[in-house]
DNA sequence: GTCTATAGCCAGATAGAC
DNA sequence: GTCTATCTGGCTATAGAC
């Protein structure tokens, strides 16, 4: 117990420990082609050299980066997605989980997905990487659901693309968002706070008989 | 009516509009930071001097190329939102025409919900922009359909953001919600192409009582 | 492990001939 | 208007002292 906190500390003091923390927020601001060494180094406080020294290119640095930014969220996901309580709960605890999670890193989801459209291969690496949420069980459940009259008709992929959409895009696409709805940062802050119970609401709505 | 077709004959042989063209594919597929303005003479089938002395910088040219992919589908969906129209009919042609549009211009959103997160700055430059749409008349109407009992309680900002996510994000999430489905392409478009309706009654059955 | 200095390359932009 | 050649700066990466 000692130990863990001893690591933690040292950790924090630890270069390797810290130029991943910089490069995080330099690649996330910036992305991959945006994002300088010069300027991860400056925000790490230490020397350009010594993210070679750790990390080889930038290209593994900004690997470690995303990964690991996947590996903090996928594996929630896929406990719920894989826990065995009923479909509405589930649909409640996705989106709330989602939803909370993003407000604490908020610019996880956009680095996701930005990276993955401009680096069509990564797609391949981080399906088959072993924290990547398999949606199997998850979606036998909405089939199940269906035939036994519990919900609408409704494919369980689209059902599926539906709870995501509501819970990432608000996140991805806040610059427009707040554009169109003319509301500053606080007011779209208190608008997805209420979308914590609003979504899954709105999409139990949309399916139930 | 020759003169517009002459001029359409002549544009495809100009080299401003060639180059415009050709920054387009590159912009979209790499973005700002990543593309190159000699892959972008490359691809105009010119020489990369000429993008200076047309667009003067990589700055200027991006920004052309910027708006005018906004400038493309803006007023699209600026027309469908004001038309006077019942509010279910609205959201049917809302979402229907934006992906009809995005199915025909794949890059597009991606790149307007990328770049835009990338410059903070832009988003204003947006916003005054003219073609950038006013949703005053829709929240109204769906204030009025709250009001008169026609559908359930709902903010318009909330629904609105629904409306957005459903039809947009199957887009820009596009390679991450094919890893999550193991869809190849072909069968990810099929599921687009049944959202052209789907969406529309996923978020009519979500309000109405 | 950590630094300074620099190699080596490649990008955006311009000069100037035609 | 269009080209070739080149400047200038900034970037990733490494060499080498400590």
């Amino acid at each position: 117990m000692l130990t863990v906190w001893l690591n933690y500390l040292v950790n924090m003091e630890n270069n390797e420990h810290k130029i991943l923390e910089a490069a995080k927020t330099v690649f996330q601001k910036k992305g991959m082609t945006g994002a300088r060494m010069q300027e991860i180094a400056d925000e790490a406080g230490i020397n350009k050299a010594l993210l070679h020294y750790y990390y080889r290119s930038k290209q593994m640095l900004f690997e470690a980066v995303f990964f690991q930014a996947f590996s903090l969220i996928a594996p929630k996901l896929g406990a719920v997605l894989n826990s065995e309580i009923a479909l509405f709960d589930k649909i409640k605890h996705f989106t709330k989980g989602y939803i909370s999670f993003a407000m604490a890193h908020p610019y996880v989801p956009k680095f996701i997905i930005q990276e993955l459209n401009q680096n069509p291969d990564f797609a391949e690496k981080l399906v088959q990487h072993n924290s990547f949420p398999n949606i199997d069980i998850f979606k036998n459940q909405i089939e199940t659901a269906v035939k036994n009259g519990k919900i609408r008709t409704i494919s369980p992929e689209q059902l599926f693309i539906n709870i995501m959409s509501l819970t990432v895009f608000p996140f991805i696409g806040a610059p427009l968002l707040k554009g169109f709805t003319k509301l500053n940062e606080a007011d779209y802050k208190v608008l997805i706070e209420e979308r914590k119970t609003m979504v899954a609401d709105f999409i139990i709505n949309a399916i139930k008989k």
